[in-house]
DNA sequence: AATACATATTGATGCGTGTCAATATATAAA
DNA sequence: TTTATATATTGACACGCATCAATATGTATT
């Protein structure tokens, strides 16, 4: 019985070979996401949270921006795949996605 | 003899604790050069090439950007740590310093 | 329905930066 | 020195986007 040789790489590596244009857009995209520091200030408070998640009001109140760029913010990650949301009454809360973070990983390596 | 606990943490990681205002925005600054199409393009070109090195006039010839473009962008990753140059007679060649990245990714780990 | 609070959306503004033409600088060869 | 080629710098322009005030929407309570 033939064994199939194991594929080394899942995903589209930087370092190895030639992306085509779509990987270099996606690639590029959640990058220039993670390129702003309110966000990743966000990101760092989430996963200082004891259970890894906040609700929007938590953020307004700890990050010294005002409730609509709060809210901005939280968009374009949660669009970027970086978070998840759930509304749980009057409050939303946000979770991160660890995958799109391994993806970036991998990508790095 | 007493043996020292081993630190399971080398660097800023984004997932576990809170990161400092210096640790956030140097962290941003390096996502934010990679958060440009045309910057992962070239560094896409350096990898694939065999040497793992081109020199200026290859990327101009080869990306559609006019060569003022590509010597910002070049400029843009030298001054973050992602190259490294080395001038042979006329030519300045690039090469990747892949330390920035393995930082990277334990930030994202 | 009315009130209160949390979040999202809209619209406007200002700043950063990617882009390129023009020009300057650097290196090598004739 | 002159010529040619490679790279960098300057200056200007256009576009994207972070930011916020004002407003709208959503949810719960009375």
């Amino acid at each position: 019985m033939k064994i199939s040789k194991p594929k080394v790489t899942c995903c589209s590596s930087l370092l190895a070979g030639r992306l085509t244009p779509d990987e270099i857009s996606s690639l590029a995209a959640i990058f220039r996401v993670l390129g702003e520091p309110a966000r990743l200030q966000m990101l760092s408070l989430i996963a200082a949270q004891p259970n890894r998640e906040v609700c929007a009001c938590d953020l307004v109140n700890q990050l010294d921006l005002a409730q609509p760029t709060v809210s901005h913010h939280l968009k374009v990650m949660h669009e970027a795949g970086l978070l998840e949301r759930e509304r749980r009454g009057t409050w939303i809360f946000y979770r991160m996605l660890p995958e799109k973070l391994a993806m970036l990983r991998s990508a790095l390596s």
